[in-house]
RNA sequence: GGGCGUGUAGCUCAGUUGGUUAGAGCGUGUCCCUGAUAAGGACAAGGUCCCUGGUUCGACUCCAGGCACGCCCA
């Protein structure tokens, strides 16, 4: 006996059911012991945060992260998932700094470093309880155990291996990158931050004049809204292909753009235009610096061309600071201008700005105006109205400034880095060399440090001068040359450690700045493994990985870092395959949003529907694919409905009706002989169908494609339960224990289990549930230890599954035509025709009319290989044959045949050639160069396609009518069966009352009825007054009661 | 401004080397079937395959140029 299976099925609770089973038999664990010995299949998992809960794109990525790997084991690898945590990095300083109230470097510092790392410590893991719920849940199988933090010891230390590989190959430098600088806060702050910031302010919109060395009474025109970066300003800069003019304004010669010229002067009368010239020729002109206070620097103070100069505002000519300004900074280092940057970190200007040193730098701005104005510098003033970032946490205003940052040469990598890209697979393929491509060819030098507290801090250490400068590569080497013992790389365990100078210099301290946590995911393959401290050969032979899965948004995020590291060390991807997940979008095509509440609760969602059912409805759209997903709790419900519910009510009929007669697996003893076949064509051909199901399947999987892999379960659920069990229905209830009865069983437990299987990596809860349902002692306790079915294509059989196709099409045509005509399929019928050109294709029909009839409750189906009455044949031109031949004249010769006449295409058909006149030339038109196509004729029940004509008799005799009675009656009894809730063994006794019509029906088919209805007894009695429930059957009054026997 | 992608029915999406009736599901309407079914089936309505041009006997498909949307970068 199998277990009882409900068709009443609650799948959320039934998955709750089947997690328990795992968990208390550690089958994730057995699946991997099972493959300790194959070959490896190696999976990288991406580390993510978790100072927030899983969302949707998390749930995703996590499901293409489970079907992949269980594929693998099934198909007999070792598949390794070590869930990870990204631990450091600003998300969970932030949270901090918020549960403490504090904000900012100097209150961070004031607390003690000490203090806020070991808080962040003890946060950074605060969700992991719920993430291991959810992602478990999901049904998602990953080792949450032997997890890898990157704030581990020895994750670190493997961090600082990597570093100290980059800084050995000098691919590691120091250098300035402008970044956005809160002076309140003493921090800069990443982009992301600053993207958050952006407020409407007014500022003071500035022209001053420039005076050229050459020519005194001649200056340049530069406009700024930040006056207190005049001071500092080290050049100007033209646009080399712009148009500039030379004005004549009273005494004085001023150069501007020609487009700006218009905003400056009104009145054209007003001044002369002296010269015209290109950018280009104003290039390395000199001038005279508005302050003294770097008057003195070699290479400053001239002009520069610059590509960013536009002619949106100001004069077309732009004040250079490069302390302060991004364009400004690159465009300095081009140009050999110096740097200087003379404001604190406080935001105040230092002493080398002596006038305002030790003033707020932006409070001064009022005082730098009243100075030029003072010196006649100043051309015009006025204010101006835009969108300026400002400080998150303490909303001052932000600064761009010179900051100290660590690079890696990136740039230098950049042909090894493409090389190797060209060693990975991507779905969809055209990211390789599309964004990621392009993205990895327009890389710059990659700045890793940051000035945080909470991350992997840089192994540097380095004299006061910075004249020494020495790198750490691991914990060993820390202690050895500082005599410490070190078991914590964290900064506030490190920097408290000084190395000896080799050169007499004093002390070497550690430089204050952190990793970028993007570097510590992007070591991941190496720290992980705490290589090469430890797993030598273990990292070797699982380097790189076969396959990771993650978002989009990776695409300058891990994928970038892996790949830069893994080429940099190793000068190979990381990677192999890579399945890249698009945006998960609320129903509304908008970002999901907790606070618009746009989408529905993932956890309320799969107690709804089930975890399976959300697997295969993401599983099953182009999100897998990197294109976006509109999320839609309707579209889950559909994909249960479709797939889940009617596979599992096809594994309940089975399971139902297997009890029913005591049928074991094997008892027949057929399963046991390899290559045996069924002779029942519908065994036949569903074994068939379940091959070419297996291929598909295995074909998609092994490219990574997952939609591609999900789509032919649907078609073949809808094969195995409309037309399988539907035809096949009577064998199992036959209660005379035949040969075909036990085929029929061994068929579709069959098909059960081996579909168990190959929808086990997708829908892993039903399909334990309906494995574990059907195995037997012999095989393996769960589906997920199975090997995944192997393919073969000898059990094939295409002209078969051909064959059924055209049954179905038959049945299909004429049900059109029992809809059409108002002819219930309950009403027999007394004939039908089907005809077909094609004797074979016709007599593979006749040789399953069985099924034809018994689907359209029809008696009799004649079958002819000419049309006679029921239709018109016509000729339409094969356009795939005769367009390469007939070339310009095709469209003629299409014309032509369709014209021919009926006579015409039956010789035609025959095998006589035909000779059509084509623009005057002779053209033989062969019988394989046209197809049939039918016309049905008016006012017949005739329907029509491919190749097919089906023809059905209409005519009710009075015993047809009779029999059709009875079925209704049958029907209507069934109904009041399902109602009563009884078991379908049930055996009954029925009181019937009525027209006489319904008399006569059941004293004709009185045996049938019974033997349908499971009725011992069928009484023809008075019974209106006894409960009986009254009904119209095809308009004839009747009542019928029920009782159990 | 640059890069990449997407654009097919009211909605979500398929569409295989270019071939003449462009498909499925949902939704809508009508009907049917049901002793596996919170099911299923048939039929109907619904299409400028984003636009323009080109190549071709023939373009949803290939090419070029636009437009719209999305993401990334500047």
């Amino acid at each position: 006996m199998f277990k009882a299976v409900s068709n009443k099925v609650d799948f959320p609770a039934q998955e709750l059911e089947t997690l328990a089973f795992w968990k208390a038999h550690d089958t994730f664990a057995k699946s991997l012991a099972a493959r300790r010995e194959a070959p490896e299949y190696v999976f990288y998992d991406g580390p993510p945060f978790a100072t927030g809960l899983p969302h949707y794109g998390h749930l995703l990525a996590g499901t293409i992260k489970d079907i992949i790997p269980r594929y693998q084991t099934m198909r007999g690898h070792y598949v390794e998932r070590r869930f990870g945590w990204d631990c450091h990095g600003l998300p969970v300083e932030y949270e901090v700094e918020q549960e403490l109230k504090i904000s900012g470097k100097r209150e961070i510092e004031k607390l003690g470093v000490d203090v806020f790392n070991e808080r962040c410590r003890g946060i950074v893991l605060r969700y992991s309880g719920e993430w291991r719920e959810v992602v478990t849940r999901m049904g998602r199988w990953v080792d949450f155990d032997r997890d890898y933090k990157t704030m581990d010891p020895a994750y670190m230390e493997s961090i600082w291996w990597v570093f100290k590989s980059l800084w050995d190959k000098g691919l590691i430098y120091k250098g300035n990158k402008i970044l956005p600088y809160c002076p309140r806060c003493a921090t800069p702050l990443s982009n992301f931050e600053t993207n958050q910031g952006y407020v409407d302010v007014q500022d003071p919109a500035i022209t001053v004049r420039f005076r050229l060395v050459d020519a005194p009474d001649t200056f340049f025109l530069a406009w700024t809204t930040t006056p207190w970066t005049l001071p500092s300003n080290m050049a100007l800069a033209v646009g080399p292909r712009m148009r500039y003019l030379k004005v004549l304004d009273g005494q004085t010669t001023y150069i501007l753009a020609k487009e700006r010229l218009g905003v400056y002067y009104r009145k054209p009368e007003q001044i002369k235009i002296l010269d015209e010239v290109s950018g280009a020729e104003l290039v390395g002109a000199r001038y005279t610096p508005l302050f003294p206070y770097f008057a003195d620097r070699a290479g400053a103070f001239r002009v520069i061309a610059g590509d960013f100069v536009s002619t949106e505002d100001g004069t077309g000519i732009v004040h250079m600071a490069p302390g302060f300004g991004e364009d400004d900074y690159a465009a300095a280092l081009a140009n050999k201008i110096p740097v200087v940057c003379p404001m604190d970190e406080e935001g105040r200007f230092t002493a080398e700005v002596s006038d305002y040193a030790g003033r707020e730098v932006k409070e001064a701005d009022a005082d730098i105006i009243r100075r030029l104005k003072h010196e006649g510098a100043l051309v015009h003033q006025s204010t101006i109205q835009h969108s300026y970032p400002h400080c998150w946490r303490c909303d001052k205003p932000l600064l761009y400034r010179a900051i100290s940052t660590w690079f890696v040469r990136v740039e230098s990598l950049r042909e090894r880095i493409l090389a190797a890209n060209q060693g990975t697979d991507w779905v969809p393929a055209h990211l390789r060399d599309g964004r990621f491509g392009k993205w990895l060819e327009q890389a710059r030098d990659w700045a890793i440090s940051r000035n945080r507290y909470w991350g992997a801090p840089l192994p540097i250490w380095s004299s006061a001068d910075g004249k020494e400068t020495v790198c750490i590569g691991s914990m060993e080497e820390l202690a050895r040359r500082s005599g410490h013992p070190v078991s914590d790389l964290h900064k506030h365990f490190v920097d408290k450690i000084t190395l000896p100078s080799s050169e007499g210099r004093g002390p070497l301290m550690r430089v204050p700045e952190v990793l970028d946590c993007w570097f510590e995911s992007g070591a991941m393959p190496y720290a992980q493994a705490h290589y090469p401290f430890e797993n030598r050969e273990k990292f070797e032979s699982r380097f790189p990985a076969d396959f990771i899965a993650e978002g989009l948004d990776q695409t300058r995020g891990w994928f970038y870092t892996l790949m830069v590291l893994s080429t940099a060390l190793f000068d190979k991807p990381a990677f192999r395959h890579v399945i890249v997940n698009g945006l998960v979008l609320a129903a509304d095509g908008r970002k999901m949003s907790k606070r618009m509440k746009n989408y529905p609760d993932p956890a309320k969602l799969i107690e709804t529907y089930g975890a399976d059912a959300l697997r295969l409805y993401m599983v099953n759209s182009p999100v897998v694919r990197a294109e976006s997903l509109r999320f839609s709790e309707a579209g889950v419900q559909d994909l249960m409905r479709h797939i889940l519910i009617p596979l599992w009510n096809a594994h309940s009929f089975f399971v139902t009706y297997a009890n029913v007669d005591g049928w074991k697996p094997g008892a027949g003893g057929r399963m046991s002989e390899v290559g045996s076949q069924p002779t029942n064509l519908l065994d036949r051909w569903i074994g068939s169908s379940l091959e070419a199901l297996c291929a598909e399947v295995t074909l998609a999987l092994d490219a990574y494609d997952l939609q591609r892999a999900v789509r032919p379960f649907v078609h073949f659920i809808e094969n195995l339960t409309n037309w399988y069990i539907r035809r096949s229905r009577r064998r199992f209830w036959k209660s005379q224990d035949d040969a075909d009865k036990t085929e029929a069983y061994e068929t579709l437990y069959t098909v059960l289990l081996t579909l168990s299987k190959i929808a086990a990596p997708f829908t892993p809860f039903i399909s334990e549930e309906i494995y574990r349902t059907l195995r037997t002692e012999t095989m393996p306790e769960s589906v997920h230890l199975c090997d995944f079915p192997q393919g073969d294509e000898s059990r094939r059989d295409k002209p078969l599954e051909q064959r059924m196709a055209d049954v179905m099409t038959v049945v299909g045509l004429a049900r059109g035509l029992r809809a059409a005509h108002d002819l219930k399929v309950r009403q027999p019928l007394a004939r039908m025709w089907v005809v077909c050109r094609d004797a074979a294709r016709l007599a593979a029909i006749a040789e399953r009319q069985d099924l034809v009839l018994e689907e359209l409750n029809v008696k009799e189906v004649r079958f002819l290989e000419r049309e006679s009455g029921f239709a018109t044949v016509k000729a339409k031109a094969d356009f795939r044959k005769l367009g390469p031949r007939l070339g310009s004249k095709m469209k003629h010769a299409a014309g032509a045949i369709a014209a021919l006449t009926g006579e015409q295409v039956e010789a035609l058909a025959a095998g006589a050639a035909l000779t059509l006149q084509l623009d005057g030339a002779p053209f033989v038109l062969e019988p394989g160069d046209m197809t049939i196509e039918h016309l049905p004729h008016p006012g017949h029940v005739v329907a029509a396609e491919a190749g097919f004509v089906v023809a059905l008799d209409t005519q009710r005799t009075p015993e047809l009518e009779r029999e059709g009675l009875a079925r209704e009656f049958v029907n209507k009894v069934q109904n009041m069966r399902k109602t009563a809730d009884l078991e379908v063994t049930t055996r009954i006794r029925l009181e019937v009352s009525g027209a006489p019509a319904v008399r006569e029906a059941l004293d004709k088919h009185g045996e049938y009825v019974r033997a349908e209805v499971l009725a011992v007894a069928c009484e023809w009695r008075d019974n209106t007054d006894d409960g009986a429930q009254a009904m119209d059957l095809n308009g004839h009054a009747c009542a019928i009661r029920l009782t159990p026997a």
